[in-house]
DNA sequence: CCATAAATACGGCAAACGTCGTACAATGTG
DNA sequence: CACATTGTACGACGTTTGCCGTATTTATGG
């Protein structure tokens, strides 16, 4: 399976936008900023069904937020802030800053 | 009729990304931060009806964007910089930038 | 081989979205 | 007054979204 990912030139803002306009993926893109390491889709605390954290991992994916790849049966997650960073100069920080102010960050067990 | 309008500290980050993520709404916020005076809803070059056009103005200030007033038969929209910015320090910044290397505006008549 | 763990795939469902058409209200202008 | 201008209200439509349950895949461990 090929996990698509978009490339650099291929992330579209609106896209981007739409992905983190949601609290449950806006959620996860703070935990992948907070510790710059790689994280299994298990391991951010959202309560919400397996197949559900599948769908928003997607999203986050095919907008070009986050970059997957696989080893054993776990699906490694982080944040592609190079990316981001190059195509949209200065966007994921000031997202991060601004939900930084907001609610605080779910229980996500590391 | 009211003009409901978020006060600042109302402002949701998950609402103005998605607000902000769709193309005709980045258009108008764009055409809006261009240059900083009021424009009636008409004059924004857009090619969908009047209904959708009132549509996508209300979703733009529901989520505290842009404010609207009403003058005549008119509706003078303009964007709340001020407010976004104190709200989510640099986010409209790196939006507008962002979305200034993509396509051009919509030919939007003065 | 069997069981467990991590995550996907598929299908379904209610709600929201973007769009439109028609009808309507408010304000000018002849 | 009649009429154009500007925009809203309401209802409809097809699509997408976010969510779930169940079945399935893909490793790892006994």
């Amino acid at each position: 399976m090929g996990l698509l990912h978009p490339g650099r030139e291929e992330i579209e803002l609106p896209r981007v936008l739409h992905a983190l306009s949601d609290p449950q993926r806006l959620s996860i893109v703070r935990t992948l900023a907070e510790d710059s390491c790689e994280r299994r889709c298990g391991s951010f605390g959202l309560e919400v069904t397996k197949s559900t954290l599948t769908h928003h991992f997607r999203v986050l994916r095919e907008a070009g937020v986050i970059d997957q790849r696989e080893e054993g049966t776990a699906r490694l997650n982080s944040l592609r802030r190079e990316d981001l960073d190059a195509r949209f100069p200065g966007l994921l920080a000031a997202v991060l800053a601004s939900c930084a102010l907001g609610e605080p960050l779910a229980a996500s067990a590391g």
